[in-house]
DNA sequence: CATGAATGAGAATTCATTCAT
DNA sequence: AATGAATGAATTCTCATTCAT
């Protein structure tokens, strides 16, 4: 019944705290400024461990970031497959994206690099190969919810690709706005708010 | 009604080659890979004269990206006061957007950054201090229109600045995502769904 | 008549099987590219069993190249004790010579180092103390060897040292050179004409 | 009649420092110990002087390299062209060899390392690529010498190519012993001793 | 004013060595 | 005895910034 040896366990702890510490690190000091003697202090490492783990500066931040979006995106998904009717699907997608935000406030600077990503062309296309996949069969989930939901007539005819796409960004940008203005806000309000938004538009 | 010495002329046409260098290349290679030797290569000037005119890097990023926003702004807001109801205005901002974008393809990875700066603490409260007022100023106005439009029983009554803050994000998302696409696509078109979905959700 | 205890042979058996190792590194990779890891990895030990045989990479480095060069030396001056005229010791040890540098490739890199050390003063004068002694007793025996030749008036009369030394060390040079240049050459042809031109030298 | 310009001058100048200061650091400390930050100080530059110059490391020690073998080869190729016999060539050429390693005692630590490059494949060959056209030219030259004597009859008929080889690389070993002892010596016996034994043996 | 060679602080990365298991 | 994960000093290389021409 053994699944992991106990130096597997140890090698994914370590993984991980040097994940999140160069989480933290970059949402702290951007993207650029995040040197790998502090992501090594921050997570109470020696610098020369990190290399023990992660290839390079590069495959660090890159396997950093595909590690937090894979989070982000399984809660969300899940959110999706609420029972229900498409609001109640929609209002759950974007409780668990706020939620996601505000538990890992460090994350959306991250998310931010992961949409934008720096780097001359190949790099980008590189971090493109790696994290789009992901993106993309998250907006196809979502895209397929929309489309049955047309075709039970609950929501209008339109490109199911090209909403979801307006839905998760426009969504995510409100939500990454309101996280970055760290004031004290009502999440819930937000939500009815992008729920009704969503659902009826602006007209009367 | 004095106009500009020939210096000044000069001048300013000194300052603007360099910020458009600074544009193409931080487009091009990503906020941390853009050296100070790149851009003035691409300006067609030597390293040391950018330093006559930007006291360091940050001074020089910093005014590119308050030039190219004011110049964004700018054109939304011109569209916003196009006569007529809000749906027209609505629909000339979103294609003001798009044209700017498109013409300026280089720009939303500077918006990227805008959005989500990087550097330390300090930084980043010196960056908001100096893009944030334009900004919130054209919020404030497409709010203001909002609201004018809420009165006027043109839409219904939702608060009004989070409205603008999600039509102006959620769009921006939009555009930047089509435009990274980079794939040919009917702007007209995307004016269109996104006009439609803002007007009436996504109900039947 | 005490043999060796079973722990011995071990212990032996493993400072051989590393400095064999060292070796075959060395001779891949250059001193400086030398890794105790790949040492270590080659030898089929973990890097922390180099250091239980060996203080340091210096003296790992070090007890490789004595034991090496011991090696040499007795094959050439067992060469040098066949019986005969001048010539034929001379034929012997020429053809001793390339038959170790060729049935040990790798060495002749080694050779290089110790013939031309690295490091600092400090370390050069210590590496000289440990393996000059040997060095120059064989030289010091070929020497003596040269010296009952024209005793015997098999040669003229020639300061003996430096006949040795330019013997040995030119024809080093030859058998190094031919051996690096990997092209498949006659062994023989080389001993014969090095010997000829040692014996007769150019004059017709 | 300008030929160079000033800048040029200084040019030219600068790659000489600080090819001069690493020839006399790697000298030494020896190839590996050699960093950029010492001979960087040896030259009496900064760092990142070097880095305007030659692209890295590698092109800092190879291009050393060949400007010091380049002076040695010249020096020994003019000292063949003495008009006169084949014994007064070879006398003034390993005049010529002492002298310049006498008057370059660092060199002939480069000399090993060029003769012995470390590395792996990749480096070696490239090293040799850069190397050996000029030393496999200049012992083209030699041979060329030796052949012209053999037929004017004035040493007997060996391979010309291997007899070069031998005269060269045996004289080579010779002079970098007798200069790396460090012990005065008289160099004129030297050459008096190597010219005797090169042209009659030591056969009496 | 404009230049670009020179600078050197600072970042990434490597690898010999240690030590708890 | 053997191991190999962890360490951190040392090294290479970059690039914003200065300043003599």
């Amino acid at each position: 019944m053994a699944s992991k040896s106990k130096e597997e366990v140890v090698q994914e702890f370590r993984i991980q705290s040097i994940q999140d510490a160069a989480m933290r690190v970059i949402a702290r000091k951007g993207m650029a400024a995040a040197t790998m003697q502090e992501i090594a202090e921050e997570a109470g490492v020696a610098k020369g461990t990190i290399y023990l783990y992660f290839r390079d500066r590069d495959e660090l931040v890159e396997k950093t970031f595909e590690t937090a979006i894979t989070q982000l995106i399984a809660k969300v998904e899940q959110a999706l497959d609420t029972p229900g009717s498409i609001e109640i699907k929609i209002r759950a997608s974007l409780a668990a994206k706020f939620l996601f935000f505000r538990e890992n406030r460090e994350f959306f600077r991250l998310y931010a690099s992961l949409r934008f990503p720096e780097g001359d062309a190949h790099q980008q296309r590189r971090h493109k190969r790696t994290c789009e996949p992901q993106y993309l069969s998250s907006l196809g989930h979502f895209s397929d919810i929309l489309k049955a939901a047309m075709e039970r007539g609950e929501i209008r005819q339109i490109d199911p690709h090209r909403l979801a796409l307006f839905i998760v960004e426009g969504s995510n940008a409100i939500v990454v706005e309101r996280v970055m203005e760290e004031t004290s806000f009502s999440e819930e309000d937000d939500v009815e708010f992008l729920t009704k938004v969503i659902m009826g538009g602006i007209r009367p």
